[in-house]
DNA sequence: ACCGTGACGGCGA
DNA sequence: TTCGCCGCCACGG
């Protein structure tokens, strides 16, 4: 499994997100200097280590729940939410509920 | 080295 | 407000 430098910088930004808290992939990319928040979903697309680095905790910037493991929408995404509620942050018809919950670096 | 693709974002229509 | 187009940057073929 080849794991790239830039894809080092993005695991280990996301696991700086305190659990509870969330963050966009525009930030997450801000914070590791890059300036493409698609870029960062590319790196996150393949994330090998699955709960480890927790990438459910990025989300879209208009708060949307963006998408996991490659689906915008189905299973994957459920399990996100999932996973995003066992943490105590919610969303509404797949749009953040608590904007508190929002972490900003 | 070139080209198409994508868990995105912003702006104009 | 929703839809589409373009810009963004890294990756795989």
């Amino acid at each position: 499994m080849k794991v790239t430098a830039f894809q080092q910088l993005v695991y280990e930004a996301c696991k700086r997100i305190p659990k509870g808290q969330v963050t966009t992939y525009k930030l997450l990319a801000q914070a590791i200097g890059c300036g493409s928040a698609q870029a960062v979903g590319q790196a996150l697309r393949c994330n090998p280590f699955a709960p480890e680095v927790p990438c459910h905790r990025v989300i879209g910037s208009d708060l949307r729940i963006g998408g996991f493991f490659g689906e915008r929408s189905g299973a994957q995404i459920t399990r996100k939410l999932t996973l995003l509620a066992s943490e105590g942050v919610h969303f509404t018809d797949n749009v953040l509920a608590e904007q508190s919950a929002l972490f900003r670096f």
